[in-house]
DNA sequence: ATACATGATTCAAT
DNA sequence: ATTGAATCATGTAT
């Protein structure tokens, strides 16, 4: 207390301070009027010219202490807030607390579907819809603004970017599926990482502003009110830099998702050995063209491909290869059912009774019986033996001596039975159902049980490009 | 430029 | 979960 009156004397004039030292919080009621006045003057003068003066860490101290507990300091402040309430602040009272930003709104959302944002919408999204007030800053207090604020900002700006062109670059031109799921894990590490240093180093600057403006207001007329305020500020502040990772974030999802789908939908043909392989076992297994797990794992060693891109090749073999016969069975149908109709009672009789179809693949069969008889005719088989021509070509290819029947003959076993339940209306035998029928689940039926080379067994494992088969 | 071949994906049924 | 069927998208031959 006394060196507060030592400390105004020492500054020019204004030494007239009652010497009374009263306790700080009992404002003089006692006192003549005048004698207030005078003081209240002087501490207004004061205050008023400290601006003007040049003040090094020591005199600053004293000042603030003198001032500190001056008596008639708390009123003062009072109404000098009261003041500044009714000048400044009140000017953008309005308390928006509600818009929510649609825009972070969209982000979080994506976000959360994209599993990068988690459980804990909660507490992000909230928190910051909170703190997107809307009013941009009208003069959110320069002395805060410069020091911490603009620093922490662009530190954690620099981390932020530093991390999103790590992992943007670390994914170069191939993405292999296997990676999708891992580099979205990385994105979402990376992401909560960055969302937790960003709510950290909100929360300890804002704390870090509060302490400030706390400790201020014992030297300058601070409101509670302002400071909340300030908070408000700095929270929206903030917010420009949660959207930006946000968005960033998204971004990265984007890509990410989008180049992974490139990349799948890229189609390489497998190697010419590989479809040699594959082939030489459906038509070695022709009458059951469905490896088992571990057939397909070998296939796949052997092959240099995955388990999934072997389950992959058999299920389009299989229906392609059945599409190609129906395809073939229909053309016959058109073909015959045409020259039953142009040659009516005549030579047709041998394959035409039921649809046609029959007739078809006899002819097929047969080869010679029909070639010649007339052009319509003729041209169909053609059209026969060219479609199903191709189907062997399938085979065909590959005939090598690892085959243990020709494809051909495969071929033509297939298609003999292929045709039985078709043509069975007409036919006379009163049984023959093949003995060894045993699934009717593969192509209408059975096949000749072709002799399976590849008895051996390894255990191959490897897994990368395809995926979709098996499981995920 | 077009059609075809082919690996991969999607969808429904089981 | 596996499969068939349809479809997509691309590679390749014409």
């Amino acid at each position: 207390m006394e060196d507060g009156q030592r400390m105004y004397s020492q500054q020019g004039g204004l030494t007239n301070m009652s010497g009374n030292v009263l306790p700080q919080y009992n404002m003089g009621q006692d006192e003549p009027s005048d004698q207030r006045k005078q003081e209240i003057g002087d501490i207004l003068q004061q205050i008023m010219t400290i601006t003007d003066q040049s003040l090094d860490e020591a005199q600053a101290r004293c000042r603030k202490h003198t001032l500190n507990c001056h008596r008639m300091k708390p009123a003062l402040f009072s109404v000098l807030c009261e003041i500044k309430e009714k000048t400044v602040l009140s000017i953008r009272n309005s308390q928006e607390e509600e818009p929510p930003d649609p825009q972070l709104m969209r982000l979080d959302n994506m976000l959360i579907a994209e599993g990068v944002a988690g459980p804990e919408k909660g507490g992000g999204s909230s928190a910051a819809a909170n703190a997107t007030a809307a009013a941009s800053g009208g003069q959110p207090d320069s002395a805060i603004e410069h020091s911490d604020y603009r620093a922490k900002l662009a530190q954690i700006r620099q981390i932020y970017h530093t991390e999103l062109e790590k992992y943007e670059q670390s994914d170069g031109s191939e993405i292999k599926n296997s990676d999708y799921e891992a580099k979205l894990a990385q994105i979402r590490q990376v992401y909560q990482t960055e969302y937790g240093k960003y709510e950290q180093a909100c929360n300890e600057f804002t704390t870090h502003v509060v302490n400030l403006l706390r400790e201020q207001s014992r030297t300058r007329p601070i409101a509670p009110k302002e400071i909340e305020r300030m908070v408000t500020i700095i929270r929206k502040k903030f917010a420009a830099i949660e959207m930006q990772l946000k968005q960033s974030t998204c971004e990265a999802v984007m890509i990410l998702r989008s180049r992974f789908l490139d990349a799948r939908r890229k189609r390489r043909n497998f190697s010419k050995q590989a479809t040699e392989l594959l082939n030489e076992y459906f038509y070695s297994h022709l009458s059951n063209p469905y490896p088992s797990e571990e057939a397909k794992e070998e296939l796949a060693r052997k092959c240099g491909i995955t388990v999934s891109q072997v389950s992959n090749w058999f299920g389009n073999k299989r229906i392609r290869y059945k599409k190609n016969i129906t395809k073939a069975q229909e053309e016959a149908n058109v073909y015959a059912a045409k020259s039953a109709a142009a040659h009516e009672g005549q030579g047709a009789a041998g394959y035409n009774v039921g649809g046609g179809q029959a007739g078809m693949y006899m002819n097929l069969n047969g080869g010679d019986n029909y070639q010649s008889s007339d052009n319509s005719v003729g041209d169909n088989v053609q059209n026969q033996v060219n479609a199903l021509r191709h189907v062997i070509s399938q085979s065909g290819g590959y005939s090598s001596d690892s085959m243990h029947s020709t494809p051909a003959s495969m071929y033509e076993q297939h298609m003999n039975q292929q045709i039985t339940p078709h043509s069975r209306s007409q036919n006379g035998s009163p049984h023959d159902p093949k003995p060894e029928d045993s699934t009717d689940s593969w192509c209408a039926g059975a096949f000749m049980q072709g002799l399976d080379g590849d008895g051996d067994n390894y255990d191959g494992s490897s897994d990368e490009p395809g995926l979709k088969r098996p499981k995920i």
